[in-house]
DNA sequence: TACATTTTGTTGACGGCTCAACAAGATACA
DNA sequence: TGTATCTTGTTGAGCCGTCAACAAAATGTA
């Protein structure tokens, strides 16, 4: 965009040209970095980079068994994307949904073999990957820059109650 | 994941704790950003963040009208990424196809005046956004920092060639 | 008990992205 | 010229994510 805009233009604080150069290699390296991963991962792996991240949260989870919303919140997905995702990967038998017994409404996410095959298939191929592209490039104080800037912006954000009120405590929004 | 696996782990590098929640504060720090971006452009302005890549690079061009595999170029996209997009936005009266009389396969992507309207608008509440949910919270070093961060990891995947192959060069592969 | 409200989870419609296939014009070259 | 190849761009199938609507069980309250 370029900065003659009209009408209320001349209030606006534009992006100075180290704030705009950040800001474009930021959303370039999020696009590239999370397009290889995923591509990467689909060819090794045969798993999207959201079955992994479902995957994981099951398998560090003791018996391997979740409810579902607990699940949506670690993620901090929306409860109806997981429903879908879920019932994808329980078609390719990563996952089983079995009944609940404490709350009839419910059902427990549960990690079959093959899905703990998967993830322990995919683990070590996507670390690699995640080194090889990110940290292998960055020194040990990009690193830490890198965990303090994310965790400055998230902090700001609320957290992870942007976009999924649907799993969150209903508190008012501490975001603004 | 636990570091536990079977067969080649012994060999796998895995993450260091401080590196493992650089990642997880990344991971989490994107996906809350562009939802919340992504969201409120879409409840103030009626665009997706995508419309809003494509206005913009229209707007900052002489003219107003690129080829489709320019623009498929400045944006790191697809051609049929684009051209899906590109359907939807002319569905909504953001930009027009005409023809171009030089190549007669091709198409020139023309910004309509609604289009002009639509970035103009969207432009600074959009500015606003970036700046409440990331450079109001960043110190100026980490503004520098994220964009070396970004630079370098850009620079590993081959500036914009990784799952493009699409609208590159056909030059070798540099990333590996 | 009866009834409203909240919580848990699924579903369907629809927009968005990727991949492979395709059409048609441009280009190279014999 | 003829023809093989490359380039430009679109299309359709299918997976993925969001939103709104819904069903059913749990919980609160009279």
């Amino acid at each position: 965009m370029n900065e003659n805009q009209a009408g209320a233009a001349t209030t606006v604080r534009w992006l100075e040209p180290h704030e705009q150069r950040a800001w474009r290699a930021y959303l370039d390296m999020n696009a590239q970095l999370s397009a290889r991963l995923n591509r990467e991962m689909q060819e090794e792996s045969g798993l999207s980079t959201a079955d992994f991240s479902v995957l994981v949260q099951l398998s560090e989870h003791v018996d391997a068994r979740m409810r579902v919303l607990e699940l949506a919140r670690a993620l901090g997905w929306e409860k109806s994307r997981l429903s879908h995702q879920l019932t994808r990967m329980q078609q390719r038998g990563l996952i089983e949904r079995s009944n609940c017994s404490e709350d009839r409404r419910g059902a427990f996410i549960v990690l079959t073999a093959g899905g703990r095959d998967a993830v322990e298939g995919a683990a070590p191929r996507h670390v690699e990957s995640v080194r090889r592209y990110l940290f292998d490039e960055l020194t040990p104080d990009q690193v830490d820059a890198l965990g303090a800037i994310a965790r400055a912006v998230t902090d700001r954000l609320g957290a992870g109650c942007a976009g999924i009120a649907d799993v969150c405590a209903d508190t008012a929004d501490p975001c603004d």
